[in-house]
DNA sequence: CTGAAAGCGCTAACAC
DNA sequence: GTGTTAGCGCTTTCAG
C-alpha cells in the first residue's frame, strides 16, 4: 500500500455523510451557511475518515496558491534569519506558507525564482535586493515587497530604515566619544544601504568640522573575511584610525577578530561601532556597540503589506521605514 | 488591469501556434516527441507571449506538487542555516520548491505544519525534530527524512551524526590535554542528540579512569543563554573544573561569554570544546575548537533522499550517519 | 439551506 | 507526430 494511495476526497466524504460535495466544501469554508445539522454530520464524518482538502485542487479553482516566496542573498547571514522566522508566523497566521529562496545574490537565480510569480506557484514576493525581477508598469501595485535593500521604483512598496540616519549615528556616537580619526568598513559601493550609510557617515564627519580622505574608507561585501581584510587594510594606512564604523555586524566581528590579532585592545585602542543588531552582538568580546534594526518587526510589516495587497487592499504608503536604535555595549569608549 | 488578470493558458499558445493544447503540454514536457518545427514554431509563440505554464494546475493534474517542506525548531541558529540553505539548492536542482516552518519547537504547530503532507500542499518533509508529526504504518518508507534529532522509528530515513562517537572524541581531546576535572554543558535531557554526546563523554572519562559526578553535568537547552547559566553553575561548583565541553557552539559562545565575565582566561584557566563547527566559531575570542558537523553535507543528504522517496527510489540505508571533524583551533589548551 | 453542473489549466491515454 | 478527450479535486454560480 502507497502511503497516499489511499487519497480521500471531497466526494468520499460527501457520500458517506449523505450530502453532496457543495454542502462539504461549505462546511468545511463557510460554516455559517449551512444548517447545524448536516454540518456536525459532515464535520463528524471528516473526522472519523481523517480527510483534508486537496490544497492544490482548491487553489486551481481559486486562483490563488495562498504561498508566498521570501527571497534572499544568503539565509546564513544572521541578519536574514530574524527577518525570515518573522514572516513566516506573519504568513502562518494569515494562512499562507513562505516558500525560501537563497539567491546567492545571482541575478540569474533571482529570475528563476521570479518566474514562480509568474507559473502562479506563489502570490507574491518579498525580496532582499533591489533587482526587482519583475517587469513592473501599470498603475496596480504589484504583489511584491522590496526590503533590506531598496530599490527605486516607485512603483513597489518597500520596508527598510533609515541608513542614511543610522550612518550619521553611528558616526556621531563615535565622534561624541571624542573620536577624530574615524574609519568606514563599508559595504559594496553598488548596495544602497552602503551608500545611505556612507552618506550618513560624511554627513556627521563634516557636520563636526572632521575632514575624511579616501584612505579612510574600505569597501567589503558584509561578510566577516571583508571585516578582517578592512581592518587589515585600514590600520596600516598612515593616519590610523581610533575607531571604525563596521557597516554590518558580520563585518565587525570579523574586524573585532583582526584587530585582536594585530594586537589592538578594544575599545581602549580603537572602538567599534556597527549596524544590524543580531544576537550574537551582545556575547562577542568584547561586547558589541551597534545600530540595532528591528528584524523581526522588519519581517512582519513585510508580511503583512504583502498579503494586504495580495487580497486587495494595497497600503497608501510606498515607502515603510522603521526605527533603529543605538545600543551602546563595550566596543566603543571614549578616546 | 490587474496585474495578473491577462493571464494566459495553454489554449492561447496553441491557438496562436496552430496546434493543440497537448502538442504545446509535449513541447514544453517532452521535446523529443514532437518534430523539430513545430517545437520551434510553439517555442516562438511562448517566448513572444511571455508565457509561462500553471504550475497549479499541473501539480493537480500530476498529483504531486514538487514541493517539499522543511520543519525546524528555530531558523535563527546558525547551525540550520546551512542545512537549509544546502537542502534548498538541491532541492532547485531537481526541480522542487523548499517550504520552511519554523516550529519553534512547539509540537501543535509540527503538527499543523505535518497537515501540508496530508493535504498534498508538499510532496515530503524533512523535520528536524524527533517527533514524527505522521503517523507511520505499512512496509512503504514515507516521504519523511529525519534529520538532526534522530527518532527511533525504523520506517523513518534519517540523516544525522554519530553523537556518541562525538561525546567522546570531543573529551578524549581534553583528557589528551591532561585535563581531568572536565564539566559537560548539556543540551536538554529529552533529546537524542544530547543523550548520546553525553553517553560518549561518560565512556571517554570511564576509559581513562575518570570519575564523573552528578554536579560535572549541567543540563541546558543549546542555547547561548543556557551557556552564560551554565557555566555560571559549573564554575561555583566545589570541584572547579579545569575545561568544559559544551554540547552546541551557540552554548559554547554564552560559556566563553560568561567565563570571560567570571574572570576566567580561555585556555589557560579553562578549556572549552563544542560541537556543531558553524562559521562564526574561527572568528570567536579565542576561536573555538568545536568538533564540526558537514552541514551542507546533511542538507544535501536529506534533500537527496527525499526526492529519492518521492520519486520512488527509496534508499536501502535507513540511517545515514555523516562524517563529523574536531577543529582545533584556541579554546582549548594543555592543562 | 442544499444540489447539479460547470470549469480552473493542465497532462496522459488513446486514437488516428 | 499530433489531436481528441477525459479528468485531477475543488469552489461557485445558479436553481430549486
Amino acid at each position: 500500500m502507497k502511503h497516499n494511495a489511499d487519497a480521500i476526497a471531497m466526494q468520499d466524504i460527501a457520500t458517506q455523510a449523505g450530502v453532496s460535495k457543495a454542502t462539504v466544501s461549505r462546511v468545511l469554508n463557510n460554516p455559517g451557511r449551512v444548517s447545524l445539522k448536516t454540518r456536525d454530520k459532515v464535520l463528524a464524518v471528516v473526522a472519523e475518515m481523517g480527510y483534508a482538502p486537496n490544497k492544490i485542487a482548491s487553489s486551481l479553482r481559486q486562483g490563488r496558491s495562498r504561498n508566498i516566496a521570501v527571497m534572499l542573498p544568503d539565509i546564513t547571514n544572521p541578519y536574514f534569519a530574524p527577518v525570515v522566522r518573522s514572516i513566516e508566523q506573519t504568513a502562518m497566521q494569515r494562512g499562507y506558507s513562505v516558500i525560501l529562496n537563497d539567491t546567492q545574490d545571482n541575478p540569474a537565480l533571482e529570475q528563476s525564482f521570479a518566474d514562480l510569480l509568474h507559473s502562479r506557484q506563489v502570490d507574491g514576493i518579498i525580496t532582499n535586493s533591489a533587482r526587482i525581477p519583475v517587469s513592473v508598469r501599470g498603475d496596480a501595485l504589484p504583489p511584491i515587497i522590496n526590503a533590506s535593500e531598496l530599490c527605486d521604483n516607485d512603483h513597489v512598496v518597500k520596508v527598510g530604515v533609515d541608513n542614511f540616519a543610522i550612518g550619521r549615528e553611528a558616526t556621531e556616537h563615535l565622534i561624541k566619544l571624542g573620536h577624530t580619526h574615524i574609519a568606514a568598513l563599508a559595504g559594496p559601493a553598488r548596495l544602497n544601504s552602503s551608500e545611505r550609510r556612507l552618506q550618513g557617515f560624511y554627513q556627521a564627519m563634516q557636520a563636526h568640522g572632521l575632514p575624511v580622505a579616501e584612505h579612510q574608507i574600505y569597501h567589503g561585501d558584509y561578510s566577516t573575511e571583508s571585516g578582517v581584510a578592512g581592518v587589515k587594510v585600514l590600520m596600516q594606512r598612515k593616519q590610523r584610525p581610533t575607531a571604525i564604523f563596521c557597516f554590518g555586524d558580520l563585518a565587525a566581528i570579523g574586524a573585532l577578530h583582526a584587530l585582536r590579532e594585530l594586537g589592538y585592545q578594544v575599545p581602549d585602542d580603537v572602538s567599534v561601532v556597527s549596524v544590524d543588531g543580531i544576537a550574537l552582538g551582545a556575547y562577542l568580546a568584547p561586547p558589541l556597540t551597534t545600530v540595532a534594526q528591528p528584524l523581526a518587526l522588519i519581517g512582519e510589516r513585510c508580511a503583512q503589506l504583502l498579503l494586504d495587497i495580495i487580497e486587495g487592499s494595497p497600503p497608501q504608503a510606498r515607502t515603510h521605514l522603521l526605527p533603529h536604535t543605538l545600543i551602546i555595549r563595550q566596543s566603543t569608549a571614549p578616546r
